[in-house]
DNA sequence: CGTATTACGGATATTTTATATCCGTAAAGG
DNA sequence: CCTTTACGGATATAAAATATCCGTAATACG
C-alpha cells in the first residue's frame, strides 16, 4: 500500500505556491521543471487540486496556478485527499457473512452493525487523517523558513520568477 | 491507496484461529471455504503470517494452521504488517533537491535532515500504526463474544470441526 | 509400506491500478 | 492574430494486486 507519487508532488507544489506573494501564479511547466517531474502527469494532480478548490488556475500567458485559500486554511489532508481520494484505506467486503452455515436472518442481523475488524481498521485510518488534518501549509512554511537557509529559498524563488 | 484484500482475510483468519481451543489446527482449505475466498491465494497470506511467527503450520492430514502466540500477544499491526509489509505508506523521493538551481553543497546540507513534508506524512503513518498496535486479537475476541450471538459462534465452530 | 492430505515455495497468468503521454478546446495576454 | 496557458478526454506503458498451478517434503492413517 503506497500513496501515489502525485501526492508527494502535490504537497511540494502547494508548499511552493503558499510561499508565493498574493495573486502571483506559477504555470505547471515551471512547477514540473523545478521538481524534476513530468509536466503532463503533474498537470493531472494540479487539476485535481484545482477541482478541490485548493488552488486556482488562470488561462493564457502569465497564467498558471496560485493558492485559492490562505496557507492556514489548507491542511495536508486536504491536499492528500484531493489527489488520492477520500476512500478509506481498508475496504471491508463483509467476508464474515460469506460463511455458508449462517442463515439469511442471521446475516441480516449481523449486518446491522459494521464488522468489528473493519471498525478497528477504520479507526486507524481516522487516526491517520486526524494527524494530517492538524498540519497546515502555514505550518510547513514556518518549518521551512526555520530550517532552510534564506539564500537557498531566495535562489529558488528567483529561479521560478525568471521563467514566468 | 488501498490495503490488499489479503489483509482483511488474514485478520478474519486470525480471529477464527484465536477462538480455537489450544493446539487445534485449521487447514487453509477450511479457512478459505468459511470466508468464501480463493484457497490458493489465501494460502499466500497464511504463509506470510507463518513466516512472521504469528501462526504455525503443521503438515499432513489433520494438519493446518494454529495461532503461534497467545491472542493477547498479537496486535492488528502484527497481522497487517505480515501481509502488507512494513514499508511506510508515503515514499519520499527527495524532489526537494531535484531543483536545478541548488548547488551540490547545498544539496548535501539539505539532505542532512529529512524532508519536512515527508516528516509530516511519516508522523501520520506512525499514528496509524500506533492505533493498530493498541488492538490485539484478544480484544477482537472480546468484542465478538459481546456482539455475536453465542449460537452463531457455536454453529461456525461446529461447521469447521465437521471438515477437519 | 503406500496413499492421501497438508504446508510450502516457485513460477506464471490475469486483472487492476499507477504512471505517463498525447491531443483538441477554450480562454487570455501581447 | 499568435502564443501561452489550463482543462478534459483518450490512450499507451509499467507496476502491483489478484489468482492459479505445480513440484516437494512432511505427516497421519490404513
Amino acid at each position: 500500500m503506497q500513496l501515489k507519487s502525485q501526492v508527494e508532488w502535490a504537497l511540494h507544489c502547494c508548499g511552493v505556491l503558499a510561499a508565493m506573494p498574493e495573486g502571483r501564479s506559477l504555470p505547471a511547466k515551471v512547477l514540473a521543471e523545478f521538481h524534476g517531474v513530468p509536466r503532463e502527469y503533474l498537470a493531472k494532480a494540479l487539476q485535481g487540486l484545482s477541482q478541490a478548490g485548493i488552488i486556482a488556475g488562470t488561462l493564457g500567458p502569465s497564467g498558471g496556478y496560485r493558492l485559492a485559500k490562505k496557507p492556514e486554511e489548507v491542511s495536508f489532508l486536504d491536499v492528500v485527499e484531493a489527489v488520492e481520494g477520500t476512500r478509506a484505506t481498508f475496504a471491508c467486503t463483509e467476508i464474515r457473512i460469506k460463511n455458508p452455515c449462517i442463515t439469511a436472518e442471521e446475516k441480516r442481523c449481523t449486518l446491522e452493525r459494521p464488522c468489528a475488524i473493519a471498525r478497528v481498521m477504520w479507526e486507524a485510518d481516522e487516526a491517520w487523517r486526524r494527524r494530517l488534518r492538524e498540519v497546515r501549509l502555514s505550518d510547513l512554511l514556518e518549518t521551512l523558513s526555520r530550517e532552510v537557509p534564506a539564500d537557498v529559498l531566495r535562489k529558488g524563488y528567483d529561479w521560478m520568477m525568471d521563467r514566468c
